[in-house]
DNA sequence: CGGCTTTGACCGGCGC
DNA sequence: GCGCCGGTCAAAGCCG
């Protein structure tokens, strides 16, 4: 989990401490975009790179220090977990704004935003149409403040 | 009363 | 230009 590609920008105990929601061989790093092109995998393309590859990511690239750079960058990740809740607490606080039947799944997805002034970062959330008891979030931006939920050890 | 959800409307990009 | 599709807005309602 120190792997966790977020960890660099936004250090955040609270998301650790959601891994008892989901066995840590669930947790599946989908995809990371420097933003430096706009032609982001579809959501059907992110389903499928899953069920393609079968819990080993040969073809994805995995967090190291260089892409974990690149998100601080931009940063658009998606994660794919088994979680009975659609929404686990992240450490952040979130508005939902919208909701969105999508093509080519039966499930809605979800839309959400960091309500923390000035702060633009989004989230989608929907559920895997093949196996609903996975979840699927993206999160796209970089929080221009730490979780409110960040303590310090000092 | 204030912040958040809900929900349909609205909008922009893209393909035909 | 038109309609589909995904993303966002915002009015109304809900709940503390």
């Amino acid at each position: 989990m120190e792997n966790f590609p977020y960890s660099s920008s936004n250090p955040n105990p609270n998301f650790i401490d959601a891994s008892e929601n989901f066995e840590l061989s669930d947790y599946n790093y989908l995809f990371l975009d420097d933003g430096s092109s706009d032609d982001f995998l579809s959501q059907n393309e992110i389903v499928q790179s899953v069920s393609d590859s079968s819990g080993s990511y040969s073809n994805n690239p995995t967090p190291t220090s260089h892409n974990m750079q690149k998100v601080d960058a931009k940063s658009r990740v998606a994660f794919r977990f088994r979680s009975e809740l659609e929404v686990l607490d992240d450490g952040f606080k979130w508005r939902k704004y919208g909701k969105k039947m999508v093509k080519n799944s039966s499930n809605p997805r979800n839309y959400y935003k960091c309500s923390s002034g000035g702060c633009n970062v989004k989230k989608r959330v929907e559920r895997d149409n093949e196996d609903s008891s996975y979840v699927i979030t993206t999160y796209e931006g970089i929080h221009n403040h730490e979780s409110p939920y960040v303590f310090h050890y000092t």
